[in-house]
Formats: C-alpha cells, structure tokens, sequence
RNA sequence: GGGCGGAUAGCUCAGUGGGAGAGCGUUGGCCUUACAAGCCAAAGGUCACAGGUUCGAGCCCUGUUCCGCCCA
C-alpha cells in the first residue's frame, strides 16, 4: 500500500532529494554516440562574482524549461553552463578584498595579484554555479566552462592572432573612453550617459590680429588649454569674413586657426566650436579631417599634464573652476548659462570618464559586422521576438571599432611583444624567439588584457573546444538557441554572431530569444541600493522553486518588461499546493496502476481528455513560439478550473458511490492517465513537485524527466462530448447562481425541477448525480411540463426552465430584485443587437455568417426576456397579494 | 535629436475587424470527507485623447498627450 500523500507540499523536503537523483543519474548528460536529434544551448556565463538575482532566475528558468522539454520529447540535449571572468568587476572585488588586508595591488605585483584571483575565484566562484542548481537547471556540468580556463585562453589567443593577420586587429592612437578610477580604457558601450546639469560658458577668444574676437559656448572649459582650432560652420553668415583669421587660446596666447567645417551646430551655443581634438571624440574627428595637432592636456588620473602650463597637477575638475575664475579676470568669460547635457560614465565603477588620446587595440568591426547582418537577414538566425531584429541592425550599420585592450591585469593577455631593440610588435600565440626585423633576441610582453566580452564572443564555440575539432563541435553548433536579456544584444550577442560567423562560418544560434528586464511592482529596477531586490534563493526557501519558476515563466511576456512582487510567487505556491492536492486525492480514490480506456469513458470522461488534448497542443505551440506566459497559462487554467474544479468534482458520485465497478475503474484509469499526462505536461516548468508526485503514482517508475512529453493525439478529442459536457456545465452554473443570489448557504440542498425540452432533459438525466452533487441538489426532477410553484426561485437556461421551490425560506422580495437585474442585463444586451439588425448597410454589407448570427442570438435573448418578464410578475402578483393579505389581517 | 515599446477592471496583463477578458485583489456566503495555500457567487471598464477609414474599431490610418527603454 501506497503512503497517502501529506496534506500540504513542502518543498524544502524534497528539493535537493530530488537534484541529486537527476545528476546521479545522468539525466542532464549530453550523448555523444546518440543518434537522435541535437538539441543545443549555451547559458549566457554569469559573472564570476556574481550571486543569482532575479534576472538570472528568469533567464536559467527559461532555459531550463526548454531543455527539460527538449529532452521530455526525445531529443540529445547539451546546456553547457559556467561563469565569465568578469576582468573589472572582479579586479575590484579582489583589490577591494586585499585593502582590508592593508595591501595595494601594485605592493603584490601582477604575477601575485592574478595568483590572488585565482585563489578567489576557487574559493567563491562557485557561488553563482550551486545558486543555478538550486533553481533547478539541467545543465550538463561535465561541461561547465570558465572564460578564463586553459581551454579559452587557447581560443582567444588563436582569435587575436588570426584577427591580427587579417587586419582585423590592430594597434593605433585614437580617442578612446578612459575610467580615471579604473585607470583602462572602456569601449564605447561601457560608457554610460546620464543628464547631468552643467553650464554653457560663453568664452572671447581674441584674435591674433587685435581686430576684436570670437566668442564660443563650452561646457568644459578646462579643455581650452588643449584647443588646436575653432570651428564655425562654413555657411554661417555671421563668420563668413573669418578665413584665414588666427586666435588666441585663452590664458595661453597661443594662436590657432579658425576652420570652417559643416559638423558645427549653427545654432548651438554662439555657433562657435572650440576643437579640442585630444579629448572629445567628435573634435577627434575634426581634427583628423583638418590636420590639427592634439594636445593632451588631461593625464590618464584626470590630473592636468604639463602642456597645461600654469594648472599642471590639478585635478580635472579643480582645474575647471580655477579657469573660470581666471577668465573672468581677464575679461575673457562672457557669461554663464546653465545647461543640462549628458555626460559620459564608467558602467562599473560610475565615474565621470575621459576622453582621451591614447594608443590601444580595435578590432576594425566593420567587415565582421556585414556577415552578422547579413545572416540575420537571411533568416539563418532569428531574433525572438523580431522586433529586436531592428535594433540589432540599426546597431551594426553604425557599428564603430571596437576598443579591446584593458589596462588592467586580470584577464587574457593580449599575446603581442615589443622587441626591444627596434620597437617591431610581433603577435603571436607563443612568446617570438627572434625579432624577424632587427634580429633582436629580447621583448617586452604587452601588458595590456583583452576586453571580458572579448572571450565571451567567443563562447559558442569555445565552450565546445574549439579550436581543436572536437566531436562536441560537430554534434552541437550551430546551438540552437540562446535565452537572453536584450541589455546584452550589443555587447553580446551581436559579438558572438560577428566572432561565430567569421571563425566557424556559420552562425552561433539559430534562434536568440530575448527576453524582458525584471523590474520590482512600481517598475523600477531592482537593485541594492534601493532595497527593492526580491531574491530569488530566498523566495525559493519561502514558497518552493516550483512556485517561483512558474511565477517567472507566467510573468515573462514577449516585449514587455515584468513587474515582479512577491504576492505573485506566493499566489502560484498555491497554485503548487492545489496540484499537490489534486494527485492527493487521485491517490485517495485509486488503489493500483489502471490501463487508461478513454474511449469507454464517460461523457465526462471524454470531456476531460478532449480538454487535455487541446492542453497539450496549446502548451506544445506556445513552447516552440517562446510565449511561456502562454504555455503557462494553458496549464493552470486547465489543472484549476477544468481538472480540479470541474472534472474531480463531476466523477466524486462515480468514485464514491457508484455500483458499477467497471465504470468506476474506467473513471479511475482516465484519472491517473489526466493526472500523470499534467505531471509531465508541468515538469518543465515545476519539475521538483511533479518528481515527487510522479514517484508517488502506481507502477514502476523512473524519473518524470525519462518520460515522454506528452502529443496532441486528436483521435482521443471527442466533440459531441465536449459540447454535452459544457451544457451540463452551464446548467449547475446556472443553478449556482441562482442559489447564490438569493444567499441560499452551500450547505443547504434544494430541491430544483428542470421542465421544457425532452431531449435536453435526456441528456441532462444522464447527469443527475454528477448535477445534483455540484449543485447541492437534495431533489432533481425533471419534467417536461411543470407549473411554476407558487413559492420558488425561477430562471431559464436554453430553453429549460428551472425551479426552485422555496417554501417558507424564500424572500419574494430577493427573487423580485434578482429578476429584475437579470431582465435588465438582457434589455441592455439586447438593444445592442436590434440596433445592429435595424441598419440596412449593416444587412447587405456585412457577410451573412455574421448577420445570422446576430439574428439568432436577437431571437435567443428574446426569448429569455418575456420567459423572465413573465416569471417577474408572477412574483409581483405575489408579493402584492400577500401584501393585501396583510392588509386585510 | 533619432528609434522602439507602452497606455484596456483597484493592480499586473491577455486580446490582429463582428458578443470587452484572465490572474491577483475587493465584496458576500461557506471549515461541503483532495486542498481555508480551499469552495461558491458577485461587483467592477467613455479600452489615454481627438479625428479618419469601415455596415461595424480596443484592434487599421493620422495627429496629440503622458510613461518607459535604447542610440546619438
């Protein structure tokens, strides 16, 4: 005998039982000898330092729920899971953890520092990793990779090299994107632009040949000592006679030339531009296009450099004020207006950044980016939902270099050396013997690393071996898809198609779906500052895994970001106990394992199968479409209100008291069969409570995620049973109603006769037990013609009249207020569809399914109307001969 | 400045031209032998605004307002 389950789940019980069970049995293990067909799917590698947020769990949940379907129906599944170097973010965290201990980075030196990350990364690295199991995702951890592992390191030093022999890669002075704090270069995405309230100052420049000056608008002056030209736009009639004129740089007196180019916003400002191209990416651009020097007059602490004369030393921003007031002293400031403007900051650490000359690596992403383009287009990747495939475009049309070298020290050192002798760059996988130029034996490594998102480009493929031709490789790229949050399209996955397509010739995914952002429930974003973080492990341990997978993948609308409270999680742990409670008392009522005969089944029987038919298939498109709000939906819907509600409540007379054993085990067997068919419909999603009940279910039993996901299989629909099922349905709906409007307790039985159609009542006499049940029902007559009791509740369902006899209980004057309601209900609904019916153009324009349709329903709900108006005054002719009656007393 | 998305019940959201929906919340009634983490019933909406197309618009078109995001 089978334990009966507890009365409520606990999901902390089972959990880890059930995780372990998993692994151990090599239920997340890719088959490299399998034949069946591959199903493939990188995790985007979270952070290193990282700890699960409820992005994560949003995105590992959605995953996981593919790959437990993927393998339910059959295919050979590789989810390679592992972590990302994280260069920055992690620097900082171990440099911040070795002040404590009263040590600089720099006292260490870089071989012992990186030893120190290691050591770091061994002890908390694997954080993030035991957080994914506990959420539980099927990854297949044979495979877990590191970005910075011996394996990647060969990949990424494979990728510079190649890149660099094809002029892909290369090393030059331009304006680049500088983090003062973090003391490295940032590309262009790392910077973050926030409205920041400034000033416009209004700035004389005298010109070199006394005849006055120009007066140009700047919102940071202290650039001035750095100015190599002034620009006016070419057609601006208020400068037209400057060409060839020369000013003075403020403070400086050192003369430049006023050039005319068409970049200048004429009417930003005074129409003047001061260029000042060492540090400011568009005077950058002026200054190349015009031949102008760049002075470098901010230093890489954002102190000011010797070429800043009288402010070398100070601070960037010190240096600003103390201009201004020089200015003003020399009369050379006009005025003042304040301006909000937006300004650059480092994405990790938030300070202001630089812009400044500087000599780094790029990758020349031009040529890279037509392919990603051009696979898009071409359907070989599609992005999910497709709007994105607009933003992804527009993106690498104006994609620009992308500045790869890191002046920090945890990362992948770019494998280039310097020869010491004549200066010759060698790029090269190993450390060069000989200088091939000058014959020089002796080299200076680079020190600088390469961007993190550098090496995750290349994960795709790299987590699967590459370079080396691994069988991996062959059975499982292109992957099939990647789950992602759009925040990573640009300095992802867009990368990943560039570095996938040019080193494998074929694109890294077939799909990318990307999903919304979680934000908290006024929809703001979550995060440690603003004590609005829900996390995830503790909501686990609060109300169970299942409750929050389902309530993510409900929440997880295409295109819309989720607004996610913590009443949502608890609502759907209800959801986990009802289901929990619906095989509690399936294994109440079944004794042992019963071959399912459906066919043979009951009206209701066929009815339920019919329904779990149309389950399966709206869960099966939803999935393969990526709407698992939807697929989500379908499920709960049908396990509350059409399972649990409706079917365990029709077949309680044929479990409990019926006479026929073989109905009763036909009624058993269809049972099991709806339940253990919802179990592994629901694994994807709850796959820890749908184990547990599954081992609980008679007959030998391997894990749910062994068996198959189940298929739409229309042989088993059965319409007619469908159709009576739903009438009987809208019959107890009905009778409910009238009960619960006229406040009849549940616990009372009533008496109800049904009159009018002889065959309705056939059928419904079929059901009088399952109706009766159902609608707390002592008595059920049914009759063709009855007469109205004097004392009873009336209503009209089809064309059934039923009645309710009340004597002695019934207030006429609630039956009176009823009627009256539902009459006005249908007047109002009414006039809508004779107003419809009296437009001629609506008549011959509109096609003629719709028109009868309008007829019928016209007919219908007039019918109802003088069937109620009459049962109204039947009331009214009541209450006022009691009244009379009373009067007369 | 350019682009994208959104505005539908108290909240969160479905709804691709023909009867305004769901979940949660609310209200009322119930401890009915699976489940009070439950059951039954009810109330609640000028579908942001203004035009247009159409026999018919929450849905299509134009404009406006507000909110969010991305890029510059």
């Amino acid at each position: 005998m089978r334990k009966v389950l507890e009365k409520s789940y606990e999901p902390s019980k089972v959990e880890e039982k059930w995780y372990n069970y998993w692994v151990e049995r090599g239920l997340f293990s890719a088959d490299l000898q399998s034949k069946e067909k591959v199903f493939s799917m990188v995790i985007p590698p979270p952070n290193v330092t990282g700890s699960l947020h409820m992005g994560h769990a949003l995105n590992c949940t959605l995953q996981d729920v593919i790959a437990r379907y993927k393998k339910m129906k059959g295919y050979n599944v590789l989810w390679i899971p592992g972590t990302d170097h994280a260069g920055i973010a992690t620097q900082n965290v171990v440099e911040r953890e070795l002040a404590q201990r009263g040590i600089a980075r720099q006292e260490l030196g870089r071989e012992e520092f990186i030893k120190e990350v290691w050591r770091w990364k061994e002890n908390y690295g694997n954080r993030i990793i035991n957080q994914l199991k506990r959420l539980g995702c099927s990854c297949d951890w044979r495979y877990q990779r590191f970005t910075m592992d011996e394996g990647f390191s060969k990949a990424v030093k494979e990728v510079f090299v190649h890149l660099y022999k094809e002029g892909l890669i290369f090393q030059g002075d331009y304006i680049i994107n500088w983090c003062p704090r973090c003391q490295t270069a940032l590309a262009d995405l790392e910077v973050e632009y926030e409205p920041h309230k400034g000033n416009l100052y209004y700035i004389r420049y005298l010109r070199e040949d006394k005849r006055g000056y120009i007066t140009v608008a700047t919102t940071r002056p202290e650039t001035l000592l750095g100015d190599t030209a002034v620009a006016v736009h070419p057609e601006d009639e208020r400068y037209k006679n400057l060409k060839g004129v020369y000013v003075l740089v403020p403070i400086l007196n050192r003369p430049i030339p006023i050039i005319f180019d068409t970049y200048v916003e004429r009417e930003f400002g005074t129409g003047a531009l001061k260029v000042t191209p060492a540090h400011d990416p568009n005077d950058f651009e002026i200054g190349s296009r015009h031949n102008l020097p760049a002075i470098k007059v901010i230093d890489e602490k954002g102190e000011m450099t010797d070429e800043a004369g009288p402010y070398k030393g100070l601070d960037r921003f010190v240096c600003r004020e103390r201009i201004v007031d020089d200015l003003k002293e020399e009369g050379l400031l006009e005025k003042i207006e304040p301006l909000e403007h937006s300004v650059g900051h480092c994405y990790r650490c938030k300070t202001i950044v630089e812009p400044l000359l500087s000599k780094q690596w790029f990758v020349r992403t031009k040529p890279l980016a037509q392919a990603a383009i051009a696979a898009v287009k071409e359907k070989k990747t599609r992005l999910i939902p497709s709007n994105w495939e607009k933003v992804y475009f527009e993106w690498l049309y104006n994609i620009r270099d992308w500045c790869i070298s890191r002046q920090i020290w945890w990362g992948h050192r770019i494998p280039a050396w310097y020869c010491k002798d004549c200066g010759n760059i060698i790029v090269d996988k190993e450390r060069p013997v000989i200088c091939q130029k000058c014959g020089g034996k002796e080299f200076r490594e680079e020190t600088d690393v390469l961007d993190t998102w550098f090496s995750s480009a290349l994960w795709p493929f790299g987590t699967l071996g590459w370079p080396e031709n691994t069988n991996e490789l062959k059975m499982f790229y292109p992957t099939s898809v990647l789950i992602t949050g759009f925040d990573i399209l640009f300095f992802w996955v867009a990368r990943m198609m560039m570095m996938g397509l040019h080193f494998m010739h074929e694109v890294p995914f077939h799909d990318v779906y990307i999903h919304a952002l979680i934000r908290d429930e006024k929809g703001q974003k979550m995060s440690k500052s603003k004590g609005n973080v829900i996390d995830p492990l503790v909501m686990t341990e609060k109300y169970g895994t299942d409750a929050l997978r389902f309530t993510l993948v409900s929440l997880a609308v295409q295109g819309r970001d989720i607004q996610l409270s913590e009443k949502y999680i608890k609502g759907y742990r209800h959801f986990v106990n009802k289901l929990w409670n619906a095989a509690r008392f399936t294994l109440l009522n079944i004794e042992n394992y019963i071959e399912p005969m459906p066919e043979r089944g009951s009206v209701a029987d066929r009815w339920i199968i019919t329904q779990l038919q149309d389950v399966i298939k709206s869960v099966k498109n939803s999935l393969e479409a990526y709407e698992f709000d939807k697929a989500a939906y379908a499920l709960y819907h049908f396990i509350w209100y059409e399972f649990c509600d409706w079917y365990l409540e029709w077949i309680k007379p044929t479990l409990y008291q019926s006479r026929d054993l073989e109905e009763k085990r036909i009624t058993q067997g269809v049972l099991l069969e709806t339940l253990s068919t919802i179990l592994r419909l629901l694994h994807p999603f709850m796959p820890f409570v749908t184990e547990e009940i599954w081992h609980h279910l008679p007959g030998e039993r391997e894990s749910i995620l062994e068996s198959s996901y189940p298929t739409y299989r229309p042989e088993l629909r059965d319409e007619s049973a469908k159709e009576e099922m739903e009438l009987m349905i809208g019959l107890v709906k009905t009778i409910r109603n009238m009960r619960g409007e006229i406040n009849i307790p549940p616990s009372t039985k009533i008496k109800i006769i049904l009159s009018g159609n002889k065959d309705l009542l056939d059928k419904i006499a079929k059901h009088k037990a399952p109706i009766a049940h159902l609608g707390v029902i002592g008595e059920l007559l049914l009759t063709p013609k009855a007469q109205r009791p004097t004392y009873s509740s009336a209503s009209l369902w089809q064309d059934i009249e039923i009645f309710m006899p009340l004597k002695g209980i019934i207030d006429l004057e609630a039956e009176e207020r009823r009627l009256d309601k539902e009459i006005g209900k249908i007047v109002k609904e009414l006039s809508i569809h004779q107003r419809k019916l009296a437009n001629e153009d609506f008549l011959s324009k509109a096609p003629k399914a719709v028109v009868e349709k309008e007829r019928e329903k016209t007919k219908a709900l007039d019918e109802k109307l003088i069937r109620l108006k009459t049962n109204l005054d039947k009331v009214r002719s009541i209450i006022r001969t009691n009244l009379n009656k009373k009067e007369i007393d």
